[in-house]
DNA sequence: TTGCTCCTCACGTCACGTGAGGTGGC
DNA sequence: TTGCTCCTCACGTCACGTGAGGTGGC
């Protein structure tokens, strides 16, 4: 995050906030290390319509409201929902001016159920790989399952 | 499953055992109904390698071989593994006879840390979620999260 | 003839990964 | 000139879903 005096118009006298708003701005080598997310990612979300950096020419310009809006993308995704209900969220919330996730309540109970389920799902696979698991080592020669 | 004399040849005495064979076969649809999947999930798995059932014309048929390999396909899905993975333990155990998945030792522990992970992630999930919902039901007002 | 089951492409989905080929400022 | 970072296609991955358009026997 070094200072872009690229970014900024010639006619700048001192102390201006436009000067500040750029000088604050990162690019997506910035949010790619700072967020561990890849390039890729980024841009993909972008196409998704969950972000809108600043453009100067080609180049992305992500501001603070760009990195909070990709810090709730990130906790949506932990949460388990998909860009495009992440994005609704996102959508449903833009009159409300922060960049956080609208969530419904019936949507939330809904995700709890899901989740809930596969990690029912998980704990029966776990359990069942472990007993294989045992098995083997007690009778080495039989080394199949089912 | 009922009776195809299509398949049989004219040439048959009574209680020959080809007879036999060819009236226990399945078609794609008696597999899919019997095993909950789909006429499409089935092709797939026969395009990747996992299964190679008769073919009478362009018609697909299952024996009692095919259906213990789509049972083995089952349970190597629910266990978490990958298509590609469960083509490897399937060739490796081709030796063997059965239709059994051989799972080798170091890929059934990391098989469960991985999921282990997934599980715990889960958990994390969940426990927001519900917590997060918890706080919608004594502030109804602020419906956001983070 | 209608209805059912079977078939083969082949594009769509989800969330990106992975080059290919090119630009721009230090 | 080299090296770094940025860019836009565009195909590949995973496990199928979903038509489109056609065949074959009761």
């Amino acid at each position: 995050m070094t200072e872009r005096t690229d970014l900024m118009p010639e006619n700048m006298a001192a102390g201006r906030p436009e000067s500040e708003r750029l000088r604050s701005m990162s690019t997506i080598g910035d949010m790619a290390r700072l967020y561990g997310l890849t390039l890729r990612a980024l841009r993909f979300y972008e196409d998704r319509g969950l972000i809108a950096p600043l453009r100067h020419g080609t180049t992305r310009f992500y501001d603070a409201t760009a990195r909070s809006r990709v810090e709730t993308i990130l906790r949506g995704k932990h949460l388990g929902f998909t860009l495009a209900q992440i994005r609704a969220m996102l959508a449903r919330n833009a009159s409300g001016g922060s960049a956080a996730l609208d969530i419904a309540p019936g949507e939330m109970e809904a995700q709890i159920l899901r989740l809930e389920r596969k990690r029912d799902d998980l704990d029966d696979a776990i359990t069942e790989l472990r007993r294989t698991h045992c098995d083997m080592q007690s009778h080495p020669a039989e080394a199949g399952v089912a």
